[in-house]
DNA sequence: CTTGACATCCGAAACGTTTCGGATTAAACT
DNA sequence: AGTTTAATCCGAAACGTTTCGGATGTCAAG
């Protein structure tokens, strides 16, 4: 049933040496024999026995990603897009991706470690970066290959990220040119790097026209549609409203988009609202989204080949920054007259 | 830096074998000396090399879940909730979990072989099974553990699924109480198992009240919300318009409640609208979708337990169907009167 | 005719674990 | 006292691969 090498060379009439080499494109070995080994061993239908040669080899061909409980609980469209990136370069690396979770929060860095312990990967994706992030500081005291989706200012590590705060700004511009001038922001939680910047974005693109920001008007939500209904409640009952809303991703503007409704006041005219990420039904929200789009999808592919790039140390401290592009849709429309 | 069983063996004065024994368990070794030795494994922080257990073991407690290309591109909330239970609870198994995707569609088999060769997981998940489906061939005539999510009457394999065709009916017999017998429906692509059982549910529930199906207000769609809303359109133009769309997931329905009020029709009003998942946007949606919920996430942790079970042939044969639960919201009303 | 260089092949050891079959000792029976 | 039994422990082989350090043969150059 199983075929090792050991059989294709009997077949083959050679050592078992030179048929591992053979196979492995070693060139100690003569072409014809190359070719006729290989076509032993595609008859025998032979595929290596990855277990052994991982622990010969001492390399996995793998690599991990170890996702925060919260992440996987609340699975965002964005999310899974950065995923499919991921899974789809790797596969096509040839290399494994190996997903899990920790068992609880406590046990983040344990997992950590039992993977770099017990050589199952050669390196991480990291997401949901926070600053000083704990399981950043164990890796790199490992000297362990990883590569993070997100950063901060001072990040001297290997990372890829969205250029949030930039993001945000153009938000903000696109707003002021449509005449607002009271313009709310809905946030994530600030533990979170990303969220953080984004914020900044918002207080920076406010200072960049003059303008200083309403504390009541800055709100933190989290990362679902309800609370970008919840927080929108609260921002309308203002005694003086937002003629703008920038929320800082897609979900949080859909709640807020069913918040102003329910009011009775029609989005992208009297108010206007602003997402982040441009999931795909941010197109076909009613009325379609104003937002940022992130290429989900490319973050993944590119997250997986900076690993790559990183494990085989072909570079040495690899840091990217995709700027988002405005989409200007139909939630955005020029500032009522007061 | 690597600290291997030697190593603990040799600082507790002990051999590889009974160090083996005792981290493993097993009772034949004494009980302090058990004690000594994990005290001595835990201050040397030795974790076991994967790699060489596995080859020893010929078990690598890991799953593989090959994801079609489709599958990948167009990430539907649907899925990656039922990927969070899989992921949630192979890591409460403490088994690796392995992701990939076929290099191209027609790889697929090729990709299963390998990995059944290579001997890098015990099992797998499929999703997306067709009728007789190859890959399920493939998995049987190797005799390689599995368990698919999705079946067909004829299904002699472990699978888990949802009842598509029930579901479909409850939809139906819920517009037919609310006065509806013009009811169109909006198929998939019927080259999957649950679309067509979804179809199905469709005609015996019109068959059930005594309607006829009209072959004009049965249109196929693929999975994604563009396709709902064109599909719609089409449905809209037909002389004789329904008053009712049963759509075979959330995100058509999504599509089909744009096209509808692009004409300045009132979904729940003058067209009622049905969906089948319960995404997140379903609830948020306006009007809030009725649909068929299904516990996509808890569908994956039940993928992921039963395959441990066919693993470790606790069960031979396991089936699990679980009926879908009728959500009744704002976007279906009693029938206009014509 | 010898020498060296080159091309091609191979034996054996090693990676770190598990396990089979036995060895040792002490306690518990005839 | 001798013999069985049970409780602990261990040596060595094995899983399938890769690779180090040669071995063999051929051929051109000296």
């Amino acid at each position: 049933m199983k075929v090792t090498l050991r059989e294709v060379a009997k077949k083959a009439g050679l050592s078992v040496t030179t048929v591992s080499r053979a196979l492995n494109g070693h060139d100690d070995v003569a072409e014809e024999t190359k070719q006729a080994i290989r076509s032993v061993a595609d008859s025998l239908g032979y595929t290596p026995n990855l277990n052994a040669r991982r622990l010969k080899t001492e390399k996995a061909d793998a690599i991990g990603l170890i996702i925060p409980q919260e992440t996987l609980r609340f699975s965002d469209p964005f999310f899974s897009d950065l995923l499919s990136g991921i899974v789809e370069q790797s596969s096509q690396y040839g290399i494994e991706l190996n997903i899990t979770t920790p068992l609880s929060s406590d046990k983040v860095e344990e997992t950590y470690l039992n993977y770099i312990r017990s050589r199952r990967v050669d390196g991480f994706i990291l997401v949901r970066v926070q600053e000083n992030d704990p399981r950043i500081a164990l890796l790199q005291q490992h000297n362990f290959p990883f590569v993070a989706f997100g950063h901060t200012a001072e990040s001297t590590f290997p990372y890829v990220d969205e250029d949030g705060s930039t993001g945000i700004k153009t938000a903000v511009s696109h707003l002021v040119m449509l005449g607002h001038t009271r313009i709310a922001c809905i946030t994530e939680p600030q533990h979170l790097a990303k969220s953080k910047a984004r914020l900044q974005g918002f207080l920076d693109g406010l200072a960049d026209h003059g303008l200083t920001a309403d504390p009541n008007l800055i709100i933190e939500g989290n990362f679902r549609q309800r609370s970008g209904y919840a927080c929108t409640q609260e921002l309308l009952d203002n005694e003086n409203p937002p003629t703008a809303i920038v929320t800082v991703n897609d979900l949080l503007a859909l709640g807020a988009i069913t918040a102003v409704r329910e009011r009775g006041l029609v989005v992208g005219r009297d108010i206007s609202i602003t997402g982040f990420d441009d999931i795909l039904l941010a197109e076909y929200a009613d009325p379609p989204l104003t937002t940022l789009h992130q290429p989900a999808h490319q973050l993944g592919i590119l997250l997986c080949q900076t690993l790559n790039q990183v494990i085989n140390k072909e570079i040495e401290n690899p840091q990217t920054i995709l700027v988002p592009e405005l989409i200007i849709r139909g939630s955005t429309g020029t500032a009522p007259k007061s």
